[in-house]
DNA sequence: AAGTGGTCTAGACCACAAC
DNA sequence: TTGTGGTCTAGACCACTTG
């Protein structure tokens, strides 16, 4: 007997459903039987209703982890379970290192201080010339420099002057530990970049052990849809790549 | 009175209500008021129930464009209405480029047949060494090249050989005319590419007009879950760049 | 207290697949 | 015919925000 009754514990049902769900897939036979039971016995078996079963499903499908099969039923995908890296989730940086199977170790390259141009004040809804703190690190992948991170906030979102070791936290347990802010989402632009032009960014460039790097820019926004941190990512594919699970909606004709 | 009652024409009732919503979306004054209905009063005016709000709702809250809060309303985001690319939506090269702001050209660079190597063979789910067909396309911005994209399909799933002007059309329309196969979902993997390591897979990295290039590899699949077309496509990011929105998930502690 | 979104349920009916 | 997932509803209650 693997599933069992769900105890409501905290935040909502489905997500506990979700949860169940992924480590009762994890100790699935999938090359045996990647089928799951049925809708109906799943709400019964985890005795909630059939819509919050649909739920967590509906999640786990997104996600590329599941596949349903109208009248056949719902399986594990198969092309799935490699997957390290999901884009749409993002994470921690350290984490996304180890998962993707390397040694993990940041560094603090430079924490600054200036005043904020116009590009940056409109990015962060400030005036410009506001005071911003920006914190650059190197994030290792088997003593591999993997990922640079520069991050970039309003100053006076501080509430008081950080201390030496709270830089190699991470920027949003920070803020939140601080400042009481919340990121919930945030706005990503995907582009490449050559060596030479990271540089224009970064004075860590030149140690990175590619040609090229993926950047990922990203806008922080916290729970009243407010930009808080506007961070940069450099990462040398070769070490880290993310994967995105797409599915394509073939309802439009 | 924007808001009608929805008529059930096609597909599901909350795809309806999305697409109404967003026609309504689009002529609201968002500067004026960002405020949408109540979900209450949507279910009463469109004639549906709440859940059926709430599922489309959920949607175009996903895709970034709404903001919810609890206790207070509905809110279209004005971070969202500039994104001109969704890097989660996929879609065709050409549409892409034009949402971009630039004048589309595409055109056809080679197209080649060959014995699947292992690599190919294991992506794709077919044997070593059995055909392949490889179909490069280059796509221009403004008479740039701006995208390059290569196309890679199992040979066997055409039920008869293309003519000339059919490789330019799409793929996925050309495989859903010719061999009865829908694309589903797919699979991407996002790394960067210097121009140097380009020219491995592509005569025409000579004559893009950047130093590096954003690499997208995407497989895709039909709707038995199959691998169907293995595609890489290159981006000039100075002239295309996705975005993507991202909702942090806070449920977790 | 009133209004809003967040969660959950029970039950119905439909569409597709397999026997 | 049976079992499966897909869609939709009405109604209940909770949690948060605002006045």
């Amino acid at each position: 007997m693997e599933l069992k009754p769900i105890i409501r514990m905290k935040k909502n049902l489905s997500d506990e459903v979700k949860e169940n769900l992924c480590d009762y897939i994890r100790r699935m036979d999938v090359k045996k039987n990647p089928k799951l039971p049925s809708e109906a016995a799943l709400a019964q078996i985890l005795g909630v209703s059939r819509v919050t079963v649909r739920r967590a499903l509906d999640d786990l499908e997104q996600s590329g982890l599941l596949l349903r099969i109208h009248g056949r039923g719902t399986f594990v995908n198969p092309e799935a379970v490699q997957i390290k890296l999901n884009m749409t989730e993002g994470g921690e940086l350290m984490e996304s290192i180890i998962r993707s199977g390397y040694e993990a170790k940041v560094e603090l390259v430079r924490v600054e201080e200036y005043d904020a141009d116009k590009k940056l004040a409109s990015a962060l809804q400030i005036d410009i010339g506001a005071r911003v703190v920006e914190i650059e690190k190197v994030f290792y992948a088997d003593n591999h420099p993997a990922i640079v991170c520069i991050d970039r906030f309003p100053k006076d979102i501080l509430v008081r002057p950080l201390k030496e070791d709270e830089y190699k936290t991470t920027i949003f347990d920070l803020l939140r530990d601080t400042a009481g802010k919340t990121i919930t989402r945030d706005k990503v632009e995907v582009l490449s970049m050559s060596r030479a032009q990271m540089k224009k960014y970064s004075p860590f460039a030149d140690q990175m052990e590619c040609d090229s790097v993926l950047v990922l820019n990203s806008l922080n926004y916290d729970q009243n849809n407010i930009p808080i941190i506007f961070d940069t990512e450099f990462y040398n594919t070769n070490y880290i790549r993310y994967t995105l699970m797409r599915p394509k909606n073939i309802h439009y004709v």
